[in-house]
DNA sequence: TTCGTTGCAAAAGGTTTGCATACCA
DNA sequence: TGGTATGCAAACCTTTTGCAACGAA
């Protein structure tokens, strides 16, 4: 999880077709979601858009805030939106992508407190915790994205 | 930075001439490094390696938990030579590159109650601390590899 | 002699960019 | 109408892999 201390909101936002599909999209997902599963979705539920424009949304939600984005374990993004009361961290299964919200609070003490003592300033932090949920483990697997 | 519970060391580590190479240029640079910087650093030095050789080499000494490793914000890998008391959390300036160890107990414990509370078992976590360091920060900085 | 290691070239894979076209406001 | 957004193809970049030649033990 990255963590930006300023959501910027420069350019307005053109309403379109694509656009509005891909935060369908990522709406109706509960999970973190890749690029390339988010255009497979599109594709699959009708009113397309180029994988390109799927890059371009997500970059676009990515740096108002809208979207909170994870790295798996081979480096690549994937996306989810972010709950209403802004940022948090999560604890993903690494079988079937199950996402949990987590309260963070000591993490955020903790850097707070490296700060101070470091002497650096602009902190930024990226906590990401995987593991095995107790579905996983117990074979009673979800539908699994197994990633 | 990332947690493996297990640190393999299988197959037997043959000693090369290139081997040899990216150990010493790693363990001339202090801070993270890329395999591309480590390739350049080889062939400025006399005694060259592949890149392959360099990325081969870098995953078995990560494997075998001798190297430390991160993503910079592009998602390129970074290695470090390892500490010699094992794991660590580094909190790494964006500007100059410059890396701190950090005492990270706070971290392991909190990744420790949230396996208990959610019923999550094998937890793998990432924890990057990046921010400008005082000498950036003030102009002072140094000869700089500004990443 | 054996089998791990090297290195070149090519593949892979995710993400970005150039540019002409389409379209929202 | 003006300026974004789109989309295709191609570029980019880092990392991996195929495979023949090499070299440490």
């Amino acid at each position: 999880m990255h963590d930006s201390p300023t959501a910027e909101s420069r350019p307005s936002w053109r309403s379109t077709r694509q656009r509005n599909a891909v935060l369908r999209a990522l709406g109706d997902r509960p999970d973190f979601t890749s690029a390339r599963e988010l255009h497979a979705a599109l594709a699959a539920a009708g009113p397309t858009a180029g994988l390109t424009t799927v890059y371009r949304t997500l970059q676009t939600l990515e740096q108002r805030g809208f979207v909170d984005v994870v790295r798996d374990r081979s480096g690549e993004r994937l996306y989810r939106l972010r709950p209403t009361d802004g940022h948090r961290h999560y604890l993903v299964c690494r079988q079937c992508g199950l996402s949990l919200p987590l309260e963070s609070d000591a993490v955020e003490r903790w850097t707070e407190a490296v700060a101070a003592a470091t002497g650096f300033a602009e902190l930024e932090h990226t906590v990401e915790l995987t593991g095995l949920c107790e579905d996983c483990r117990s074979g009673t697997e979800r539908p699994a994205p197994n990633r």
